[in-house]
DNA sequence: GAGCCGTGGGG
DNA sequence: TCCCCAAGGCT
C-alpha cells in the first residue's frame, strides 16, 4: 500500500455526490457539437476552441466545419498564406484569432513536428491560446485532469462552492485552487466533469436566466440554498462599440475580405468618414499584420 | 491589471 | 431601443 504523497480527496463526500450527478447529466443532456464527433482531432479541437472564444456556438458551428473540412492539420493550414485564414474567419469577430490560428499552425509544424502538442506549458507556448485554451486542448482532446476555467466554469463553481451570482472580473489564486481541489482523482471522471461543468454553464446555469429547476446539482449548490441572491461586486465595464475603433477596423476589414485580391484606399475611405479615427485604425491593422499595404495606396490580406 | 480587440442575437 | 453578453488573450 502506497501512502499518498499529496491530500486526495475523500471517498463518500458531497463532492462525489456532485461529479456524478455532472457526469451522468453530460451524457444525458449535451448537445452533439461538431467538434465532440468521435473522429475530431487535436486539432480541430484548437480550432474549436479559438473560435469559441468569446464567440457563441451557433455562429462558430458553419465556420469550423469549412475550415476542418479546408485545412484538416495544422500543416494545411501553415500552407497557405496567412491572408487566407482572415478571409475564412468570415464574420466571427476577433480577427487576431484567425492570424494566431495560423502563426500556431507553423509553429506546431516546426516545434512539433504536425502534431499538436499535448503538455500544457507547450499549448500555452502556442499564439492565441491562453490558460483556459491550453487546458481545453489537454482536456478534451488528451483526456487530461486539468481545471479548466472558462466563463460558464467560472460561473457554476462560483454559485455551487461559493455561493457567489456572478464570479469576479479577474480570477483569483484562490479561485483556481478551489477548483483544482473540487477535480475528481479519476482522471477520465475529470475530463467529463470538466466538459459537463461548462455544458452545464452554457444550458441550465446561464448568466441571465438561470434554470434551477431542472439543474442536476441544485440541492447541493451554495447560491441556490441562500435565495439566489443578486450580484453585489463592482460594476462592470459595458463595451462600448458604435463609433470606436473596433467597429472602424471592422468596416475596413470587410472590405478587405470580401474582395478578391488588393483594393485601393478610395475603397477603405468609402466605409469609414472620420479620416483620423479611419488612418488610426488602418495603422493598427497593419500593425497587427491583418492587412499590408501591396503598393501606392493599395491595400491586401497578407499573401493575397 | 485595466483596456483593448468584432460581431450579432436575445431579453 | 438599448444593453448585455458569448468556450479569452495580449499588452
Amino acid at each position: 500500500m502506497v501512502l499518498p504523497t499529496s491530500p486526495q480527496p475523500v471517498a463518500g463526500t458531497a463532492l462525489d455526490g456532485l461529479h456524478d450527478a455532472v457526469c451522468d447529466w453530460y451524457a444525458a443532456s449535451s448537445r452533439p457539437l461538431p467538434w465532440r464527433r468521435p473522429t475530431t482531432t487535436a486539432w480541430h479541437v484548437l480550432v474549436s476552441e479559438v473560435m469559441l472564444q468569446q464567440t457563441p456556438v451557433d455562429r462558430v458551428a458553419p465556420v469550423y466545419e469549412e475550415w476542418i473540412a479546408r485545412w484538416p492539420t495544422p500543416r494545411a493550414l501553415a500552407e497557405v498564406a496567412p491572408g487566407e485564414a482572415v478571409r475564412a474567419w468570415g464574420r466571427l469577430g476577433y480577427p487576431r484569432r484567425a492570424l494566431r490560428l495560423h502563426a500556431s499552425a507553423t509553429a506546431i509544424c516546426e516545434r512539433h513536428d504536425g502534431e499538436v502538442p499535448r503538455d500544457l506549458e507547450a499549448l500555452r507556448a502556442l499564439p492565441g491560446v491562453g490558460e483556459y485554451t491550453a487546458a481545453a486542448v489537454a482536456v478534451f482532446a488528451y483526456g487530461q485532469r486539468h481545471a479548466v476555467l472558462d466563463t460558464n466554469v467560472r460561473r457554476v463553481l462560483g454559485r455551487v462552492l461559493g455561493g457567489d451570482a456572478l464570479p469576479a472580473a479577474t480570477m483569483s489564486v484562490a479561485e483556481r485552487e478551489r477548483a483544482r481541489s473540487a477535480l475528481p482523482a479519476d482522471t477520465a471522471t475529470a475530463a467529463r466533469w470538466s466538459i459537463g461543468l461548462m455544458e452545464l454553464g452554457a444550458l441550465v446555469c446561464t448568466a441571465r436566466a438561470p434554470a434551477c429547476s431542472v439543474c442536476p446539482i441544485r440541492d447541493g449548490c451554495r447560491w441556490h440554498a441562500a435565495g439566489r441572491p443578486a450580484y453585489d461586486g463592482p460594476a462592470r465595464r459595458g463595451q462600448t462599440y458604435a463609433g470606436t475603433d473596433r467597429q472602424c477596423r471592422g468596416r475596413l476589414l470587410a472590405v478587405l475580405r470580401d474582395a478578391e485580391g488588393a483594393v485601393p484606399g478610395s475603397a477603405l475611405r468609402q466605409v469609414w468618414d472620420d479620416a483620423t479615427q479611419r488612418e488610426r485604425a488602418l495603422d493598427s491593422l497593419l500593425d497587427d499584420g491583418l492587412v499590408v499595404n501591396v503598393g501606392d495606396d493599395e491595400y491586401a490580406l497578407p499573401g493575397t
